[in-house]
RNA sequence: GGAGAGAUGGCUGAGUGGUUGAAAGCGGCGGUCUUGAAAACCGUUGAGCCCUUUCGGGUUCCGGGGGUUCGAAUCCCUCUCUCUCCGCCA
């Protein structure tokens, strides 16, 4: 959420962004409802300042005066509760447009509707050249014995699958591979609740209900089962003031993500790419506003540290205007060569690193005191270190062989205990 | 799941209907003292919103929501969370 007394005196970058981004919000209406509000609210107080000097004035008048104030307060209150009513409506849609204005953006975001535009900023290692004929991760995990997707749709529907042997091995494996790489970057390793409250989704900037919505809520409850784990990250400092001698706060987190992923079918969302569960080890950080670039870069770092690792060729990328969430003031993705994919460059996303700058932070309510000690939001940033199920994906078809079996990394063989998935016989 | 106790400012903790936005202590900040620091002493110190050039003024907030009342931190209802005991359980 921005800051409504930014977006009042700086309307015309948010019009800019919301028309780069492409996204529908609607400025002009937000404007209206906001000083709406203001004259039922600036109402609402001079006819509170006055309830509350009758209230005062009660316990010094005479009894016979009594009488006559008391019934001019229930009147004059009568009119402050049809008025407050009022205002929490006309509040309610303030709240609603202020969630559908998206951060602004930095003058150099490539602009772009979708990821096609999204700018190439470097390649690592060339992809490799097989003199045969590679097989999809589907394909291999079935032949395998890695990955049951008729299983997966049998007990929980389609979109779901079982992991078995060697790749339970190997998620686990870069589990504790990226969880150590991240620590020793100085981050704090956490597990966090699967599920979150509303206040914490909407605050991060996930909508748990609605039509499109991503979200697993959970019947009954105030609670939905977590998209990544950036929500609880991000709930975890929520209504505290920090002291800005704690900053950067950096913490790495298992991440259980949950996605309905509703309408997204076709080749792209083959196998493991695109499933309702999957995990993946998520970095967050808190900053002051001064630090948020440079803990950015510290992030996509890490993220490069890790692929670079594993040996797998990459290429970063720059989202353009139109391909980011509405939280992202800026954001940089890696994408992994997948030979086994469809679509002509055949790179897919295993990470994303966004600078959220003070947007999550206004909305959970996370400030911090600075040296001044006056209260300012802190930024949030957050990216993937290693996105498990693509990574999993990646490495199998980056590390087959003709023979059908897979080479393991050589920085995940001592976690593995083995260097080779080779087929069982049966 | 049952029974009980509790939730107050950055922290500890008073406060059961009318100058209580909140005692006291700690912490923070400013000052006196000191070569410097500590100690001591003095002063100051919650947040959001609105009006105001400044000074200042108004309003809301004592876990969340609702109610009673001219007036609620204080009374009532409800929800959430924490603690103790019992039950259940990995």
């Amino acid at each position: 959420m921005l800051d409504i007394r930014f977006i009042l005196n700086h309307t015309d970058t948010v019009r800019e962004s919301i028309q780069q981004r492409g996204v529908n919000a609607n400025v002009d209406e937000l404007l209206a409802l906001y000083s709406k509000r203001q004259s039922i609210k600036t109402s609402l107080d001079n006819q509170r300042a006055e309830s509350n000097r009758i209230a005062k004035k009660i316990p010094t008048l005479a009894v016979t005066e009594k009488k006559e104030w008391i019934d001019k307060g229930r009147a004059l209150n009568q009119s402050i509760s049809a008025l407050e009513e009022e205002e929490r409506a006309v509040s309610a849609l303030f709240d609603e447009a202020m969630l559908t204005i998206p951060n602004i953006l930095p003058s150099d975001t490539p602009i772009g509707a979708s990821d096609d535009e999204n700018v190439v900023l470097r390649t690592h290692l060339t992809p490799r050249q097989f003199d045969f004929a590679p097989k999809d991760h589907v394909e291999l995990g079935k032949s395998l014995d890695l990955i049951d997707f008729d299983a997966g749709a049998k007990v929980a529907g389609s979109k779901f699958y079982f992991l078995k042997n060697e790749a339970v091995l190997l998620e686990l494996a870069l589990k504790l591979f990226s969880m150590k790489i991240a620590n020793e970057a100085g981050f704090v390793s956490l597990i966090t609740p699967d599920v979150a409250k509303t206040s914490i989704l909407t605050g991060t900037g996930f909508s748990p209900r609605g039509e499109e919505s991503n979200i697993y809520s959970i019947e009954g409850m105030d609670l939905s089962l977590i998209a990544t784990a950036e929500i609880p990250v991000g709930g975890l400092h929520s209504d505290e003031i920090l002291e800005e001698a704690q900053l950067p706060l950096k913490y790495v987190a298992e991440s259980h993500c949950f996605r309905r992923e509703a309408g997204a079918a076709g080749q792209e969302s083959k196998g493991l790419y695109r499933v309702h569960q999957f995990s993946k080890i998520e970095l967050f950080q808190i900053t002051t506003p001064d630090m948020g670039e440079a803990a950015h870069d510290e992030i996509l770092k890490v993220e490069e540290k890790l692929y670079q690792l594993l040996e797998l060729p990459y290429r970063v990328m720059r989202i353009c205007a139109g391909d980011l969430g509405a939280a992202a003031y800026k954001k940089y993705d890696i994408e992994v060569w997948m030979p086994g994919r469809s679509s002509d460059e055949k790179y897919g996303e295993v990470t994303s690193a966004s600078n959220c700058t003070d947007f999550q932070s206004r909305r959970l309510n996370i400030k911090y005191r600075d040296s001044h000690h006056k209260k300012q939001y802190v930024y949030t940033l957050n990216g993937t270190a290693i996105a498990l199920s693509r990574t999993l994906m990646a490495i199998l078809e980056n590390y087959q062989q003709k023979d059908g079996s897979i080479m393991i990394p050589k920085v995940l063989r001592d976690f593995m205990g083995k260097e080779k998935i080779a087929r069982r016989s049966i």
